[in-house]
DNA sequence: AGTCTCATTGACCGCAAGGTTAGCGATCCA
DNA sequence: TGGATCGCTAACCTTGCGGTCAATGAGACT
């Protein structure tokens, strides 16, 4: 009695069970979604959810898998021609706008960050972290060598900087995420940064945040993937 | 048949539910969290919850509400004699005192906040705003006036400034709460912000966050009532 | 043609969730 | 003293969950 109309290759359907249960979780949460939701919204029945994935657990964390991919990406090779100044601005920028760009993933993780007592994600929690320590070592070391070619103010001390701009890169994300401060003036808040960073009060050279997402397949964080 | 040992007033467990709700809420979130699980930490039965409290719902928000009575205070009456200089690192301290110390519950306001199509806790985000953007405007006003009396980098502009601040407050906060990573030097960042600010690399007076909470009953945050 | 495997389904199960109900003992107060 | 009210509970109900299972149509291989 059953109408199923099969696909030639079963990836199809599981990529699609992915998709769906990628938005769900992402907009409601493990816990508040259900697998019958998910079933819905592929347009499979439930029994080819656990068919595909023995738990739902499983699948929670194929889609986890799916969601980190676009996370690595070799940063210095596209920007090793580039002096210190341009190399360290152009990796502030780029975290900010891979933020804006994967704002559901980016959600989406620091939600199951918050749990604490969850074994699930605890795997993925290391794997951020290493990216995020991953892109501090890179801020730091950038720092340090502006420093010895004179292009960045002398005084700072680069671990400390390195720390404090990634928590304000992180406080901005944050703002950005968690509510839509109609009056966070990012591009003034980017310019404190630089002027901190290089002596200057403005720099603003075109491009930036205000344009729209410019290379589609070009997500812009983090650092090469000898550091997963 | 029944063994109830009732209170003389029904404060009492009402009192206790909303403790256990409380703790499970934070520990576990909402919708982890079960309605038996509150009446056995409570030590009362399931029902006795739903006579307080119509719905799980209601419960939440009950607990919601006596979460952020201790997010308000008068700060600006402490410390009315200090000069700018030394009120604005005051209120900097406060803000991550005031997180380090109420961490538990802040997670459970920036997990809530995370959701999206939460109606439930649309109330609650904008109380957090005003709150958020009281501390702003506080850290913005002292700015100017601390350059007005050169105890302040000239240079910075004050709005830009306080938003930058902010959001490198965040960040750290987010690093004490989200992960807790180890090798992050909360003090170097915070004396990095202080270079920033007043022009020296290091100040390190005695205090700071280095000691514990010393005074039990005066949590540090945040701005006066007139902001809520 | 027959058979094997793959992809798929509807129907079903046990269970725990949120919520309800009937009623019990104590206290108040007329 | 006797009912009204308060604080409280055991037992129950309904719903929806994660997960299972037997069955089935559509190729692919022999």
């Amino acid at each position: 009695m059953s109408s199923a109309v099969p696909r030639a290759h079963a990836a199809d359907s599981r990529d699609e069970i992915l998709r769906a249960a990628r938005h769900l979780f992402e907009s409601r949460g493990f816990h508040e979604t259900s697998m019958s939701e998910v079933a819905r919204e592929a347009k499979v029945s439930k029994a080819l959810i656990f068919w595909h994935f023995k738990t739902k657990e499983e699948l929670f964390l194929a889609v986890l898998g799916k969601l980190l991919e676009p996370y690595y990406i070799d940063f210095a090779q596209e920007a090793r021609e580039l002096d210190e100044r341009a190399q360290l601005e152009r990796l502030i920028e780029s975290y900010l706008l891979f933020v804006r760009d994967n704002a559901s993933s980016v959600r989406f993780f620091l939600a199951r960050l918050l749990r604490d007592g969850d074994e699930v994600s605890e795997e993925f929690t290391s794997r951020i972290r290493g990216l995020y320590d991953g892109y501090r070592a890179l801020l730091m070391d950038l720092i340090r060598r502006a420093q010895e070619k004179g292009l960045c103010v002398g005084t700072l001390k680069p671990e400390a900087t390195s720390s404090m701009l990634l928590a304000a890169l992180n406080g901005m994300l944050v703002e950005l995420l968690f509510m839509q401060s109609a009056d966070f003036d990012l591009k003034a808040a980017l310019g404190t940064l630089r002027g901190m960073l290089f002596g200057d009060a403005q720099h603003n050279e075109g491009g930036g945040l205000e344009s729209g997402r410019t290379t589609e397949a070009a997500p812009a964080a983090v650092v090469g993937k000898e550091n997963v």
